[in-house]
DNA sequence: TTCCTTGCAAAACTTTTGCATTAAA
DNA sequence: TTTAATGCAAAAGTTTTGCAAGGAA
């Protein structure tokens, strides 16, 4: 019986329901990387998930990090960003929005969508349908 | 003495002379991945580089052509874009501009600055200031 | 000669895959 | 017990690097 004082909205067991709401079955590793994940809008790689979770004792391979990735994406339970073409971005914040990219420190930052309007955007191409708009403002220090 | 019957924007005279303006000696490979990405706006991966390059009998190396784009990209000759993560598209036209990504497809199209109008935008981090913006507009097969 | 560039191969990185083992239902 | 997930190692794909050889100034 885990106590859950502090019980933030990834808390292993909130992790455990989401994952089966999805169908996805909740493992012992899934859940760890739902929980890491999950527990607030944060931009992290593949490696940093595997680093963190072998820092906190937990037994998990490269392998699974990147299946479960990948499959936590295909539910829609993370966004994938491609940024700087280095390496994947995980986002655990699923709602549409677009990021800041600061050059220097590689830093993501969220901004949210009422902070962006359009008022033009060209048609999609003959027989295309917009699927999504990937906003990305890079940033330097002033001066 | 090279017929330049079809004297286009990039025949090998001109990116000669465009190199050697940018300070970057204008050696023969890098004169013919000039003239093929130069030739015309578009989207081209280091690999289909290096492939049409020896399709049509030049030497050159895999090393050469990943540098020789680090090197025009470095000049501003060229841009490099991160769309889908799985590998470097560098584009021939450096003006500011946007894109169109056909998810079906992979193809990437230009959208010209005037299609796009922003309404809004965030102010940008303090003490930083904004050094460009990537929008891609990501499309699909409609219904 | 001197410096820069190239080619080749190997290395470095990120991501994927095959397969025997283990865990979940 | 049956099916699915994991770990490990190896493979695959992209990009970078070291270094000897070649070419330009």
């Amino acid at each position: 019986m885990e106590p859950e004082a502090l019980s933030t909205a990834s808390a292993p067991g909130r992790c455990e329901r989401r994952l089966s709401g999805c169908g996805i079955r909740p493992t012992a590793q899934r859940v760890r990387i739902a929980s890491l994940l999950l527990s607030a809008p944060q931009h992290l790689s593949a490696e940093q998930i595997l680093a963190s979770l072998r820092a906190s004792g937990a037994r998990v391979s490269k392998a699974t990090v990147y299946n479960t990735l990948k499959l936590f994406a295909s539910h829609g339970l993370i966004r994938q960003l491609s940024v700087d073409g280095s390496r994947a971005w995980f986002d655990s914040n699923v709602d549409p929005h677009y990021h800041f990219h600061d050059l220097a420190s590689g830093a993501l930052i969220d901004v949210p969508v009422p902070e962006v309007e359009f008022s033009r955007l060209p048609p999609p191409p003959p027989g295309t349908e917009v699927a999504g708009i990937d906003l990305v403002i890079r940033v330097r220090k002033k001066q």
